[in-house]
This record gives structure tokens, C-alpha cells and sequence, in this order.
DNA sequence: ACTTACGGTAAGTCATGTCTTACGCAAATA
DNA sequence: TATTTGCGTAAGACATGACTTACCGTAAGT
């Protein structure tokens, strides 16, 4: 829950979510995901910097390089968030859905 | 899918998200959501609308008030994206803790 | 020891986003 | 019809955010 808010935020930049996507292909350096996004490496670290804080990925040194790969807890608690709303959200449209129907048929 | 992108980028302002969650107790209109927040009520209209086309919301007009409540479509987009990369980050998970355990034990 | 490869951080620029006040429109009320 | 209430939008100020280049530290290879 802690960590939902910042992982909104960390998810909602379009780069970030693709070097998300990617990282759940697999581990990889920052090199490797530098190369194939449209930005410069500086610009990656800065992006893994936000989705580390997020609990998003987790990283571990492997000699001179050093490895990201995702990490469940932001989106575990991401999803913890969204299923607080999920029950309530259905409720709401199938009310709405049965309001909608009684004004058509109940007309004036 | 198509709403996941923009409804992460909506959910990542916390006074969005607090209007969100307001609106997750019920229905409410714009002036009730705005006296509850510490931001004047256009910026409140501006939210929702962010809202809005992100599929998180829906609006109908009651007389001379607009009332909001949740709408799933959004959540659910939501819900499809992470869910995609959850099954992924358990294992990733899975395998680090491992990939750990055999670090200590094979130890140099 | 020197060089190469890799990655994080600092400083600065430029684009986005969030807020405000001012305004205009629509629906209910007197 | 005139007034009140509720909303949305426009315009502009201000803060945040995403990117760049330049730099420095660390680990491996020559």
C-alpha cells in the first residue's frame, strides 16, 4: 500500500513502462535497455532510479555491469489498491445500468 | 487496454486519486467533491475530466448538477495490464530468492 | 598501472501539468 | 423574465518532470 502511490506515478511516464515491459521479458543491465528506447542511458538510470523507489524492480551488481529485474511488491501493491475498488466499481455500473432502465421505461 | 495507459497517468495525481476514492464511497457531484479538498471546484471540473477519458469515471446530468461516479472500464483495463506481469514478477521473485540461496551456500 | 566498459549523479534546458481567477452557458426557482 | 446555482472552459502563473551533456567512481581486461 506504502509503495502504491509512488508506483502510480512511476508507471504513468510512457519510457518507464516500457523499460517495465521489458524488464518482465527478463533481467537486464541498464545498457541493454538503453538500446532500444529512444533515450540516452542517463535518461534509463533516472527511470530505474523512480521504478526502484516504487518497489517496481530491484537490482544486483554483476561485476562493472548492473542487473534490473522486476520486483512484485509495487505490483502487488498496486493491485491490492485497485481490488479495494474493484467490488464497489461493478456495483456501481450494474446500478447505473438498472437506473438507466428504469428511466426508459418509466418515461414521461 | 487501450484506457490502462492514460488511466495510470490519471491515477498518479493524489488529488485525483482522492477524488477517485470519494467517489469509490458513491456518487457525488462537482461542488460536494470540491468542499473536501483543498483545491478550488474548476480544478476539481479539470480533474474529472482526466478522469473521464480515462474511463475511470461517467458522468450524467441531474438537473442542473453533473453527478460522477466510478466507471469499471478503466479499473479493469488496469487490472488486465498488471495482471499480464504478475504471474512474470512471481517468478522473477521465485528465481532471485534461489539465485540468493545459491550464492551463500556456494560461497567463495 | 593503464585502459575500457558500465553506470550513477549534477546542472541546466525545455516541455507538461496543476493550479488560480474570470467568464459564459444551462437548468431550476421566484 | 430575472435570479440563483452548478459546471465547464480559457488564459496565464507557477511548479514538476523528463531529457540532455559533462563528469566521476568502480570493476574487469591488457
Amino acid at each position: 500500500m506504502s509503495y502504491a502511490n509512488s508506483a502510480f506515478s512511476a508507471l504513468a511516464d510512457p519510457t518507464r513502462r516500457r523499460v517495465f515491459e521489458r524488464l518482465a521479458l527478463g533481467p537486464a543491465a541498464v545498457v541493454d535497455l538503453a538500446q532500444g528506447l529512444p533515450v540516452s542511458r542517463p535518461a534509463v538510470s533516472q527511470h530505474l532510479k523512480i521504478l526502484k523507489e516504487a518497489g517496481l524492480v530491484s537490482d544486483r551488481p554483476e561485476g562493472t555491469r548492473r542487473v534490473y529485474q522486476i520486483d512484485p511488491k509495487g505490483l502487488g501493491a498496486m493491485r491490492a489498491w485497485l481490488d479495494q475498488f474493484w467490488a464497489v466499481a461493478l456495483d456501481a455500473y450494474a446500478a447505473e445500468v438498472e437506473r438507466q432502465e428504469n428511466l426508459t421505461q418509466d418515461a414521461p
